[in-house]
DNA sequence: GTCTATAATGAGATAGAC
DNA sequence: GTCTATCTCATTATAGAC
């Protein structure tokens, strides 16, 4: 394990340590699992990073910039209209919760415990921003492809998109119930719809 | 410390670990911070409960029977009309999050940790359930006193309730902000709204 | 039955050999 | 610079005095 420079190493073990909160829970990201992971002896960590906390610091930075989180593109271009894009977005999201659900896990749990370490609770603002971010170019990629508007500011519509994929991603977690988050999905849908300019009846 | 039966110090446990989690965080509640809540000493801890964990799962049954989140009787009979009644419910449940902020984060904190450990993983479930039949009860109500009727299942107006509050919750909790909250509410109660017979229009 | 005193374990962090 | 071996501390859990 020679010749690596103390950064590389650095960002080596914040992946390791994403990797380890995702497989295990954030309760299980010792010092030791991580360097396990990454493939270090354990004197590498307190050489590449100071403590275990700053490295926690750094696996939240990686979720800022989106390394952590599902993300998706864009709307769905092949969707006929505006309303089966939105409907097929939150699908797809939902699909990838399913399909990596610890990951969704981990994002949740690492917010908790930024929130509950001070030098770390003004991660979860930028992180929850970013979030945003992404939800209203979105929406406003989706709208001007479908030629359409929102009759409402972008950016409170993005806080609505994030407040119920989160919902979504939560019920789903607690109860795995499929039919159930379909039907939600639908709710979800319409709830959005619902902010068209005009009207867009379903 | 005497005479005091082993189901009530277990249950006192419960209390005290719940108290410590929600001011200090789950990772917070050691055994020694537990006792110490309780004013017990810690050989007390295993003579009432096995081990931490079972304690813990104390702990999520108090949360699942009610004892932990806030929770709202009715919609505000005080409302002019149920569009206000639904928007004052949202608000009544925002403000009891801002009085209390570490208490809602505690209740993710325990689900998370449910959800990570396997003699837990019903737990969420079930915690679930009770948020999804005490909001459908709400919404029954509601429509009641106000003489309208939802135009789908009230579980799964529920299910759109509880993601919605989940949802609100988690963006605040993230970046506090009280004006972008204010119209998250006023969109999550058109959200609700829009599932009435008639339509109701804002 | 209750609690003091003490294991036994696993954690973060470091000294010092190479 | 790198890693083996170790330190120190906090944790869960228990033994044994009263």
């Amino acid at each position: 394990m020679s010749r690596i420079p103390a950064t590389e190493r650095r960002s080596a073990l914040a992946h390791a340590a994403l990797a380890v909160i995702v497989r295990d829970g954030l309760a299980a990201a010792t010092t030791r699992a991580i360097v396990a992971e990454a493939g270090m002896p354990l004197a590498s960590f307190h050489y590449a990073v100071p403590s275990r906390e700053e490295l926690l610091s750094d696996v939240i930075e990686l979720v800022v910039a989106g390394e952590g989180s599902v993300t998706l593109g864009s709307l769905d271009v092949d969707a006929p209209d505006l309303r089966s894009a939105v409907r097929a977005t939150f699908a797809a999201y939902l699909d990838l919760v399913r399909a990596d659900p610890a990951r969704e896990q981990a994002m949740f749990e690492l917010t908790q415990h930024a929130l509950r370490t001070p030098a770390l609770a003004n991660l979860p603002r930028r992180q929850y921003d970013s979030y945003h971010v992404l939800a209203a170019r979105v929406l406003a990629a989706g709208a001007g492809r479908y030629a359409t508007e929102w009759n409402l500011p972008v950016d409170d519509l993005a806080r609505l998109v994030i407040a119920l994929t989160d919902g979504i991603t939560l019920s789903w977690l607690a109860d795995r119930d499929d039919a159930a988050a379909e039907r939600l999905l639908d709710l979800a849908t319409d709830a959005v719809m619902a902010h068209t300019l005009n009207g867009a009846p379903a």
